[in-house]
DNA sequence: TTTCACAGACCGTCCGGACTGTCAATGTCT
DNA sequence: AGACATTGACAGTCCGGACGGTCTGTGAAA
């Protein structure tokens, strides 16, 4: 049974494009996501599109809000489920690593590397990283109950070992080091929350 | 004077349009790298650039090979000019580090990330990275005499470090964990080395 | 009746590749 | 050594197709 009222109908529809973004990113990369793909795999006419989201310019960068909010949501909710304190460390570190491996966070790497040249998409992408960034923190430093320098350096190793990690992932399966390096960051991280000491 | 032979005038064709495919995929992206706007910038025809290569997956192909020649030139002849032993490792670091910032590993991101849903690409990239890790580390291996298996392992974790540092600088400039990060690395290898002793 | 979410035809532009033409370097034969 | 045929490095036009965006039509909700 279809959706009644007009405002269920857009947000339904206007949804439901953005996941079919998301998709086509993953299935064909940047380069090969047209409007015209995105409409047909949605199965809505090309004035749909058009009429929630004026040019594909538009689109994609609505398509960075909902990214982010998918992957905030998927962290937040994994981490409230966690009993809080030092011992969360490994379970963090696990909940973003399936983050950020995960098809969400690779349709956002592909409009992180379309970013670099495309200064609209630029100004939607900078904004909407940092506040993940910030967002993060609070998690980890909520749960955790620590606030250090060095404990935020190690977050932020973390961070960029886990990026580091899933660009090589991209083109290689059997990376065999990746639990190894991913373990070592962890024993970082549990150091410097020790050394640190209860909030 | 242009040149003379036939053969000089291939290669120096050949070669200046590699270069300048390298150019454009800096400075427009994966996406934004027309084969037309390669032959107007490279000032050849469009039929010079079908002489040399028959199609644009072709020319990308090249440029794969063409981008990992000059990505190991360069850390090699950095590397063979360093005194041999442990206390090499903060200058190659730095090698490396330089190296995975500059426009050469830009351009092969951008190819890299292209590849992912490009199978053409892939079956390109994916040797041509597996040479290119295999050789730095036998560059690294060499300069500071170890091979074992801790220090392997601190390698591959300093090489992803750095590909999340590149990625991560694309949209900032301003990141000022970046230093820090690469000096727990510099450390943990340093460690390793030290504790593997003289091969 | 009005509004609005959506449908779908249409247009100008640009892309990748095919094609034919041109001219200098090169091999060959005397 | 000189004449001549051949090769090959490039020039530039053309074409089918696809892309992004505009515009008008339509039917159900308000």
């Amino acid at each position: 049974m279809p959706p009644t009222t007009r405002q269920q109908q857009r947000d339904q529809t206007r949804k439901h494009l953005l996941d079919t973004t998301v998709d086509c990113l993953v299935e064909y990369g940047y380069a090969g996501t047209t409007t015209q793909r995105i409409q047909d795999r949605a199965g809505v006419s090309r004035g749909a599109l058009l009429h929630h989201f004026g040019s594909k310019e538009q689109l994609f960068v609505a398509a960075i809000g909902h990214i982010a909010e998918l992957h905030l949501e998927q962290i937040k909710a994994a981490a409230e489920q966690m009993a809080p304190g030092k011992q969360a460390v490994p379970g963090l570190v696990e909940v973003l690593r399936k983050a950020m491996s995960g098809p969400n966070f690779l349709a956002g790497l592909e409009l992180w590397m379309a970013a670099r040249t495309d200064p609209r998409l630029r100004a939607a992408l900078v904004p909407s990283e940092r506040r993940i960034g910030k967002e993060l923190w609070e998690v980890f430093s909520r749960s955790t109950g620590t606030a250090g320098t060095g404990v935020r350096s190690a977050f932020e190793a973390l961070l960029i070992t886990l990026r580091g990690l899933a660009l090589t992932g991209l083109l290689r399966e059997d990376d065999h080091w990746s639990d190894e390096i991913i373990q070592a960051r962890v024993r970082d991280l549990m150091a410097e929350v020790e050394a640190t000491g209860t909030k």
